[in-house]
DNA sequence: TTCGGTGCAAAAGTTTTGCACTAGC
DNA sequence: GCTAGTGCAAAACTTTTGCACCGAA
């Protein structure tokens, strides 16, 4: 078996085994298998999509151990919640980095557009700096409707 | 007992009585009293906690209709909902017409710092003239620590 | 008078937890 | 070997739904 902290794993791999480590906790391979399947798609789902996906692939953790990993997963910075999909379950979504976007939800079809902005970066830097914040993560969400759907309605 | 359409009535209230015959639904006394109630106060909620503050007003509403109206306030665009204060129910805040802020969310100690930025709404407006987007609400949460946590762990 | 709406209670669905067993360290 | 972690099943919670009765139009 490969040294776990092998620099050429994949890195949210290398960062979840430090944060164990730091934490005092074991490196179990339900923990890793959990994480290596979020990583491996870069969708949102919820915890019972986790389940289904781990079981396709014959790894058989339980619902329990997922339920108990998620928080870790948050509280290591390598996942965040997520409600773009549903308003009921909570939904997560695995952080990629630091390419961050945000999201403009389109209310009648469902369709989520990525987009990036120059200035709302500056004039969140401004607010962080007037209130002396340190932000470390967000959520920017547009809910409305999109061109297609705009038209359809206006045709 | 007052015409409900009368025009010194709260514009929210005016605003679900008409979007309520828009759709041929009945104005109940059930409704009205729990659109008053999310009114009634600016904080978020959740379900249960609207049950509880009608039950002390001597009004019994039943949780069924609770869950049977929160939709349609959504729908009819007075309320929305919110993620703020807990990771597991759905919360909900009702919309307080054009003055809409922002959230700086302290992950330390919950504080929940409001604010605006004109820089923002230009740079959200010039994204959704780009995607020929039409917003009609949003969701802008900043997570990170606040001022005073952050020099409490500088030391 | 007539349906849509409500309350109740049961059902459905999600998340948490107690406990005995397993496996990292 | 010691203890944290896991799986299972039950419990705890939130939200939805079926049905009989009620009340707004």
């Amino acid at each position: 078996m490969p040294d776990k902290t092998d620099s050429t794993l994949p890195g949210e791999l290398v960062q979840f085994i430090a944060f164990l480590r730091t934490k005092g906790m074991k490196v179990t391979q339900e923990r890793l298998d959990i994480l290596r399947e979020i990583f491996s798609t870069d969708a949102h789902f919820e915890a019972e999509d986790l389940l289904i996906r781990l079981r396709s692939q014959g790894k058989s953790v339980s619902k329990a151990t997922i339920y108990r990993t998620l928080p870790l997963l948050l509280e290591a910075g390598l996942l965040r919640q997520s409600y773009l999909t549903g308003e009921k379950q909570t939904y997560y979504e695995h952080t990629m980095g630091p390419k961050r976007h945000e999201h403009l939800i389109c209310g009648q079809c469902g369709k989520v557009i990525e987009f990036t902005s120059p200035g709302l970066e500056t004039a969140l830097a401004s607010v962080y700096e007037h209130h002396r914040f340190r932000a470390s993560r967000r959520r920017v969400e547009i809910y409305g409707t999109c061109a297609d759907c705009e038209s359809l309605t206006a045709g």
